[in-house]
DNA sequence: TCCCAGGGATGAC
DNA sequence: GTCATCCATGGG
């Protein structure tokens, strides 16, 4: 039962950007609360002017966790700044201010975003739902070694298609090898992405998602079909650059800010606030 | 019926 | 290195 509320402050932040651009798969809305998982905990999230009320069923207090979740301590002003200097955008962002940067357990970044390769928000989040509600507990999401247990098949029947393989393959890995994670957090970006990209079924695209979202690497850059067409326009009028040429463009153009500029363009496309031709 | 979705693996050239 | 094709699935 949700029932003890506690509040976290939360300046300069956007509850609904953040958790509606497409960086984590667990979250759902339900009036004006978001109803998921942090640090393990069940919790119904709403922003209340610049807090967030948490409604929780435990007297544990989760505002460091929560404030580490959503990356509240950063000062956002730099990314302001760059993306000011930006055609278009520099007039179209501010709908957007607040917008952060989740940092989600690495595990459940990687077996999100083996899911979501050329699928959609929705569907991911549904299949999502049904790992957690099917192969654990109805709140957490599983464990590696969890998944490890089932048959591949038992993955195709929750709607994974051809993605079964890839997350059992990375589930089967990291049952064995829990310690892996910990040597991808510990790497320098170019080397920690080598390392996601030898997961089968995680290529260029997944492999930033990953490092972003899940390692916090923020130089990552993810070129998906959204970040290409706004890129492309931006600043490559009239060609077809690779997806790695982008993101190569965008890691020297705005170094470790790269991926939080990302962000920006994709949910600013993907809800229209932006336009692409 | 075809196209698309936060793509990747594979093989041809 | 670049390009075409296939891969499950559901919504538009």
């Amino acid at each position: 039962m949700i029932s003890v509320i506690e509040t976290v402050p939360a300046k300069d932040f956007n509850l609904s950007a953040t958790l509606e651009s497409g960086q984590v798969f667990g979250f759902q809305k339900q009036g004006q609360r978001y109803q998921g998982v942090i640090s393990g905990h069940r919790l119904e999230i709403e922003a209340v002017s610049s807090e967030l009320q948490i409604h929780k069923n435990s007297d544990e207090l989760l505002s460091d966790s929560i404030a580490d979740f959503f990356d509240l301590k950063k000062d956002l002003r730099p990314v302001y700044g760059l993306l000011n200097e930006i055609d278009v955008v520099s007039t179209q962002w501010q709908s957007m201010r607040g917008l952060r940067l989740i940092r989600q357990n690495s595990w459940e970044g990687l077996a999100g975003f083996i899911l979501s390769s050329n699928n959609n928000i929705k569907r991911i989040m549904k299949i999502w739902m049904n790992l957690v509600e099917t192969m654990s507990d109805g709140v957490q999401f599983p464990q590696p070694a969890t998944i490890a247990r089932f048959h591949e098949m038992k993955l195709r029947e929750l709607g994974l298609g051809y993605r079964a393989s890839y997350l059992m393959s990375a589930a089967r890995f990291l049952a064995n090898n829990p310690e892996y994670l910990q040597t991808i957090k510990e790497a320098p970006y170019s080397e920690a992405r080598d390392k996601v990209m030898s997961f089968p079924g995680i290529g260029e695209k997944v492999a930033d998602c990953v490092l972003l979202y899940g390692f916090q690497k923020l130089e990552a850059f993810p070129v998906d079909v959204w970040v290409y067409r706004i890129m492309t326009q931006l600043f490559f009028k009239g060609k077809k650059p690779t997806r790695e040429k982008i993101a190569e463009f965008a890691r020297k153009k705005w170094g470790v800010w790269a991926g939080y500029v990302q962000q920006y363009l994709f949910h600013g496309v993907r809800c229209g606030i932006l336009n692409i031709n």
